[in-house]
DNA sequence: TAAGAGCGCTTAACCGATTCAACGAGGATC
DNA sequence: GATCCTCGTTGAATCGGTTAAGCGCTCTTA
């Protein structure tokens, strides 16, 4: 016979039943070590390979983690869908892949699809301005601590402070924020980390721009800025970082010896682009274990994962002001992401 | 009863059989107009989904295509990905996404375990290096010509031709070229129509040089080499172009005055890297349309599709060599990749 | 020594679809 | 009026696994 064979070729080959290859094979039940040993040899010799459709009708698991991402393009987010693979895979889990492609209807498409397809959990990274999902499977999210109790997300507040922190510490007291989209969740946070510790400073200036997560938008939106207002460009992401960056330096500004710009994410290109982001870190690999650990109902949803700055060449001290003033501050580096009073400063 | 309802119960539901309410649903078998329209109206109003792991089982399909990256953070794959998710499910089938990991063994077992779950077809972007992969359902490889009898690929040598006719234009005669991995199929291919075409030039000069994928490896063989020997740098690779950059400005090279740079494939971050990048555009939808049109059947494999060239900022006319030389030919953009001799050179 | 508990295996039901073969009712054909 | 078709529908087998229940035996335990 050609077809692959069955669990039951297995068993007539054996002279036993189809049960028992099963207990065997599965170790689900009692089977004398001597018989399991050699049913296990026999399925190998003849290429047993069982066929999941039948295990997952029977059992109604599926041994398929669903995946969807708000749009694979952004370069963040084939990273994550990587180590969600990974975790998956070690676990005997397959991933299956969606994207909601940016549109409004792509997301609950998406997961109703995969529920039919049966997937034994989901793992949701939510378009921005979407509501939540809801499924009839577990369901966890990655987004921010809003929706945390749902999921695990990074700390993107803290990873805010950090930032503002790191540039306070640089002698930076007027800072523009470039702070995504209104509608984006993680950029709210990480722009209220950075209101946070810089507020907590009373001296700092903040000057906050929305706009998309674009470089082209970046660019334009620092191009029509005065930049005599601040030292510093503090953006929600390494897009619109490096849009900062060019627009800068088509102005003839030297980054960062003349104003300092930060990232976020920490994107592959982060250390490529010139100069290298001062950025910070989301720990992808920790988040994907988790969200598969609390997908499979191996830990409880509601995990925040510490982020972590990564000082590159795009920060720098602050010149001295125009005005009268002192040397900056010297650069050292916070490892902590608490807002605390902003001492060392320039008199 | 609170589980999901069965093709059973709706058939009782409208005192009928659960074979005519799967031959309604399915419109294969012979069922009347109006009870048919009766059937999908009650179906859908009890929340009717299908048990995909039921279908797979009689049927043997399971809606799925598998695909197989060496690697998802190279940032050409997740582009790709999409495409063929989005192709793929516009046909109704999901996606099982896994990456070799970039490991020897990762590819086979990634093609076996997917062969196991029941996908009914595979797309591989095979890893350098590796054999071509065999499993017992169709399979497309989307690779270089050489194994596009067995799938679709871009026409990456015409790819290479359009770079070294560009640079011919531009008056460029001493190129270097930096070729990526020496086991890669697809630099080869490449590097082979660079080469066709400088080559049939008689007066141009090639300098040729691997390296692996990295930018700071391409930073590396650049800052190695003796700069007065070429005008521009032809990378493989748009991350090889950039590291190219990179260490040419360092060392205050101005690109593109002094020296050319082009890439490869036009990653989102070409154009945004300053100077942009010149490179070449491979199609990825159509790759994708192609690729699961081949996967489900509807089209023979062996298509190779074209590439573009898209000119940006990182290459210009060649400066008036050293010694004595007269002004480049002026910078016309070739429509074509097919080589012809160069004319209109400098005398 | 009778009741009970393990052990190692088998029997058979079951998961929820698809699909073959058959069947009754009408209509057309001869 | 008998025969044959076609139409619309149904019963039952089937895909390939899992798993509860049970069987005959041996070994404890009271």
């Amino acid at each position: 016979m050609s077809r692959r064979p069955t669990i039951r070729d297995v068993a007539s080959k054996l002279n036993i039943s189809a049960a028992t290859v099963s207990y065997a094979l599965s170790g689900n039940g009692r089977v004398s070590r001597a018989l399991a040993e050699k049913v296990r040899e026999t399925a190998a010799a003849m290429g047993y390979v069982p066929r999941h459709a039948a295990m997952a009708l029977r059992t109604g698991r599926s041994g398929m983690i669903g995946l969807v991402l708000p749009n694979i393009a952004n370069p963040l987010f084939p990273a994550l869908a990587q180590e969600i693979g990974r975790a998956a895979r070690r676990r005997g889990y397959a991933l299956l892949l969606a994207d909601s492609l940016d549109e409004k209807a792509g997301q609950d498409l998406a997961v109703a699809q995969m529920v039919a397809r049966g997937v034994d959990a989901l793992i949701v990274v939510p378009r921005r301005g979407s509501d939540l999902p809801e499924a009839p499977v577990p369901l966890v999210i990655i987004d921010t601590p809003a929706s945390a109790g749902r999921g695990v997300c990074s700390d993107h507040r803290g990873g805010g402070r950090l930032v503002a922190r790191h540039l306070l510490d640089l002698g930076h007291r007027r800072v523009l924020v470039l702070a995504g989209p209104e509608n984006s969740r993680v950029a709210q946070e990480r722009l209220a980390g950075v209101r946070e510790v810089l507020e907590a400073c009373g001296r700092a200036q903040l000057t906050v721009r929305h706009c998309r997560y674009r470089p082209e938008e970046a660019a334009a939106t620092v191009a029509d800025l005065d930049q005599a207002n601040w030292t510093a460009v503090a953006a929600v992401s390494d897009t619109l970082a490096i849009g900062a960056v060019n627009a800068l330096l088509a102005r003839g500004v030297d980054v960062p010896r003349e104003v300092s710009v930060t990232g976020f994410d920490d994107l592959v290109w982060a250390s490529i682009v010139r100069p290298e982001l001062t950025t910070v870190r989301q720990d992808l690999a920790q988040i994907a274990r988790d969200a598969v650990a609390m997908a499979l109902g191996e830990r409880e949803p509601g995990e925040i994962v510490p982020v972590e700055l990564v000082v590159r060449h795009s920060t720098a001290a602050a010149r001295p002001a125009p005005a009268p003033a002192p040397a900056p501050a010297p650069a050292s580096i916070p490892e902590t992401g608490t807002a605390r009073p902003c001492e060392g400063e320039p008199a």
